[in-house]
DNA sequence: TTGATAGTTCGATAATATTCGAACAATAGC
DNA sequence: GCTATTGTTCGAATATTATCGAACTATCAA
């Protein structure tokens, strides 16, 4: 498949940012990956379907939460942790250590 | 006027808390709070209907960012830090350190 | 090439938010 | 009481988002 959008460092936004987070499956995505590191779409769907947790990816690529990179037919999420870092000082750690 | 509802420190949720401060107008209104204190919603309307201050306010504090007392015709209004840094340590400074 | 698998994209629907004018409520001052 | 001021609430229009099925694309394996 085709290669997405992964906007840089200095283009990241707080309002997107925040935005995407606060949203409960996204979140719960978010939480996933950083505790497991990495993981495909299909691995955090929560029974989901595909095209709801399509939509979600893209908000948290889009946003600069999430790294995608191709591999096979699957897709292998990341978080971009050390941009959100860079970006945002804390925010990250702020968050997930909310809480659930 | 009447009262308002300021959820305890214990309600507060870091989904509602991130989606009210996605918002370009909330957010601006709390970086403003964060450097002055204390400021009536006219204060703050950057020339805004009254109206949807009102409705930002109110998700701000509902949300439990924001308190809100009543002065006479005015409302008087500060950021519960304390409250957001004992929910969630370590977000709000995050958040306003953002550059604007 | 055929089939299976993993995700994306499209389109429609439903739910939720934003915006703002108009009407209302509460307080202060005269 | 009357009036001005401050902000809320209501209602409607608009915009945005979430959800999900169906069709599609890309990759792998046999």
């Amino acid at each position: 498949m085709r290669q997405f959008r992964h906007p840089p460092v200095s283009e990241i936004q707080v309002e997107s940012v925040l935005y995407a987070l606060s949203d409960p499956v996204r979140l719960s995505i978010v939480r996933q990956l950083a505790r497991d590191g990495e993981a495909s779409c299909a691995a955090l769907d929560g029974g989901r379907p595909k095209s709801s947790m399509s939509h979600h990816f893209r908000v948290l690529r889009e946003s600069g939460i999430v790294h995608t990179r191709n591999d096979g037919t699957s897709h292998m999420n990341t978080l971009r942790r050390d941009d959100l870092d860079t970006a945002f000082p804390g925010l990250l750690a702020a968050i997930l250590s909310a809480p659930c």
